[in-house]
DNA sequence: TAATTACGAGACTTTCAAGTTCCGGAACTA
DNA sequence: TAGTTCCGGAACTTGAAAGTCTCGTAATTA
């Protein structure tokens, strides 16, 4: 009865123990290892069928567990996904390890290696399909990108930062506009076009569109 | 029973009249407005709800006509929403006037001006509700598309070849790459970041972005 | 050992919309 | 006028999935 909701983001927990008589820490224990889990098989079932086709029985049957324990742990099916989402993006750009090779371009390409790996592919299937995820659930869909892209974005933006101080492109530079570019072309290729977002390709846009754009003059 | 399967995209007709006695031409005609008032319907109601949360009985109810009739007329929603999309695109690019002020930037900027009007705002409504038609009907939603945008990228494309031919930017400018990043960009701001293309906007794209890139040398 | 809570499995309830069928009436043709 | 087909309206069938509930069992603590 009561039972958790709106957890796994909030969790504010109310720290004081409201009556430390008995019914406070009894019974068996939530295994944490399982959140993991089941946000991996909901990451799986999303890149094989998409938002609207995935079920919760199917990712409770993947996850090896009940759908009375996916509620237990999250109110609904869109804040599942919205933290399978957020789950996925925090294992493949790492913040901490900015590339620095004295070329902008390398270190643009740098981050995207990830992209490549099997893992990298599954991504992109989960993105693709994620289109009503978007339509029919804008607010949790917005608070599930912005903990994909942004880190990313950050990246490049403080990559074309450096890219200006060392005097490697334009100080007049639109560097936000040169990076929603970048946002934009991944957004429609996966999304629109089903297709990757290359290493070759991503390489073509930057020297053919973006570094001419924003060199030095 | 004999009733029409794939139809307003297809339609042949199989010309030759196989039992000319009778059962060829009677009874009460198809009423030809009537489709055109099906499609704009269904596009108010796209524009309101997007894809998911329209139900055919709405499109019916706004065209003051009966679910048996939209199924008498089309085979399922999907080819509805395609064809309701392609006759939107319809009205507002004219293939046949192409605008030619000598300056790349006014040409690619005066064919935008449909955007700008009533109609252009119900046009980006009803592309950002578009989530789940593209990731539950990809096949039907690439036709859809294709109907869209393949006449303004045809256009943007004649019209950059135009700038080459009178010297306003390079020979060996990737022009599709181009091409590719305002598609991109419009479908980046209408479907994800859900805002209006605007003209002001694009007009930054244009000068920060795509002519530097493809400038003369 | 007894009380309590999480667990997997699955039955169950509820909601909702696509697509079908039927009706009385209108429009058309011979 | 008779036969036919389209029309708007509405009832109906069907199917699917979100979310709830129940049950027998396992883990945890006192």
């Amino acid at each position: 009865m009561s039972d958790n909701k709106k957890m796994a983001k909030v969790k504010k927990k109310t720290l004081g123990k409201k009556t430390p008589k008995s019914a406070a820490v009894l019974g068996r224990k939530r295994d944490p290892k399982l959140d993991d889990t089941i946000l991996e098989s909901t990451l799986n079932i999303l890149a094989e069928k998409g938002f609207d086709s995935m079920t919760m029985d199917m990712v409770a049957a993947d996850a090896k567990s009940g759908k009375a324990t996916l509620y237990r742990r999250w109110p609904s099916k869109p804040e599942l996904v919205r933290d399978a989402l957020i789950f996925m993006s925090k294992s493949s750009v790492d913040v901490d390890h900015l590339p620095d090779t004295g070329s902008l371009k390398e270190d643009l390409l740098a981050i995207v290696k990830p992209y490549s790996s099997e893992h990298g592919q599954r991504k992109i299937r989960v993105l693709s399909g994620l289109g009503s995820f978007f339509s029919e659930h804008q607010k949790i869909a917005d608070e599930a990108m912005q903990g994909v892209f942004a880190p990313w974005t950050a990246m490049n933006r403080t990559l074309m930062q450096r890219a200006i101080e060392r005097g490697e492109i334009s100080t007049k530079a639109n560097i936000d506009l040169a990076c929603e570019v970048i946002e934009a072309m991944t957004f429609y290729k996966t999304n629109f076009q089903r297709t990757m977002f290359s290493k070759v390709y991503y390489g073509k846009l930057i020297d053919q569109i973006l570094l001419p754009a924003i060199k030095k003059a």
